[in-house]
DNA sequence: ATTTATAGTGTATAATTGACACAATTAAAT
DNA sequence: ATTTAATTGTGTCAATTATACACTATAAAT
């Protein structure tokens, strides 16, 4: 069996980006370091991929740890290999992109980690490179939630159309126009009414929707324009 | 200054998909290999990152080795991190994708690293995971190509919208109505009329056009739908 | 009963898309 | 020289979709 004898190895971190909502704005799972290196500091929640580990594994592991969640909302973001962006060693991250439904969390684990739910334009200072991966996290959040429908995962199981409102206005930092977005967003024929109401109202109670996740796959790309609605890329 | 005692290192692997497209079919540059491992077999070209290199500089560093090219479009693609992607040994390969203007490579690089240029369809067996590198990067670019205007990355300094029309009816695998695709192209207003005509044509000589690279920038977000144009992400 | 705040629906106009037809250009064939 | 075949360039109409905007309904507090 051949092997790669002159090849150098560097470590491989996982770090990961935790967007939640809490109804009112976008909020970012932090955790202020209680170990070191850069103890004291804020930093994205992360750890180093392990030998026998996939990289999907690794960055699952992460945030089952710091969250109690399994089978949340996660891809991968984009891949930081700056020489230099960790001064203590070369390391390599692999930034994973992660929406949860915020009241899910393990608020134990959480604290245990030294962690804080800290809005978007709250955040601290951030170690190494991990402002440059928070931006580029939020542009990507911006990006997909315009051509597909992710912002779900943001919200609990049960929503309502103003809530959904409310979130889309979060992330785009804009408000949008009520009668046009809930036309829009019914005509996706994604939304199942579940009969009920919003009971935390003051005033008129919301209908409350569920998901549709049986046309969620195949409504997955809902949108653009470019191309005949047959060849969007699946 | 700390450094990180207990954790493994891992062999980090660059791993290039090269499109190109001939006028008729979008094109791979893909290897047969003269070195081990998997001898003789096909795989995309590929190296390992240097200790002293960073990741986009090591991904332009192998695209240079085999086309002679700078500056090319590049972006990263995906990470590829399953333990035993490659059965040599742990190998986690961050995987760019690269469009060129087929014209320009340096015939020379590519013979000398036994590499061709062949079609997407008549793409032979590749080693390790290639070919999920290979289906993801055309999920790609399909994507990518109907939301934003890098198709021109394809196509030489000089063309005409017949050609790209052609382009775009490859990249889709399907026919395009010739009168709204021109319409819609330049709508766009990216194309700059250059006064020439294509020369080859053997019935009435076509338009040609260049890509107007300042609007080029500002109208990188062409399309979707969903959102207001002022906040679509830059 | 009135007020206040929020939810839900409708409509008229403008813009865009999709389907389709015709005229113009070029070189090769007659 | 004229015809033919292939390809390019442009126009139009109908259907769809987007945008802007106004009214009605509900719930709780006064």
């Amino acid at each position: 069996m051949y092997s790669y004898p002159l090849s150098s190895r560097i470590l491989l971190a996982i770090d990961c980006i935790i967007f939640g909502f809490d109804g009112k704005d976008i909020k970012l799972l932090l955790i202020k370091r209680n170990f070191e290196p850069e103890m004291g500091k804020w930093s994205l929640m992360g750890g180093f991929l392990k030998e026998e580990e996939d990289l999907e594994a690794g960055a699952s592991r992460i945030l089952f740890d710091l969250t109690g969640l399994k089978d949340v909302y996660v891809e991968q973001l984009e891949v930081f290999g700056k020489v230099n962006r960790d001064p203590a060693e070369r390391t390599v991250s692999v930034v994973f992109f992660a929406l949860i439904q915020i009241e899910e969390h393990d608020a134990e684990a959480v604290r245990s980690h030294n962690a804080s739910w800290i809005s978007l334009d709250k955040r601290p200072q951030l170690i190494f490179d991990h402002e440059q991966m928070v931006m580029r996290a939020i542009e990507h959040l911006r990006y997909k939630a315009a051509l597909h429908p992710i912002g779900f995962e943001l919200l609990p199981e049960f929503f309502s159309i103003p809530q959904l409102q409310k979130l889309y206005e979060a992330i785009y930092n804009t408000p949008l126009d009520r009668r046009n977005f809930s036309r829009k967003l019914l005509s996706t024929g994604l939304l199942i009414d579940t009969g009920h109401k919003s009971s935390n109202s003051t005033t008129k109670k919301a209908t409350l929707y569920k998901l549709d996740t049986v046309r969620y796959k195949e409504k997955f790309h809902a949108f653009w324009n470019f191309m005949p609605d047959s060849m969007k890329p699946v």
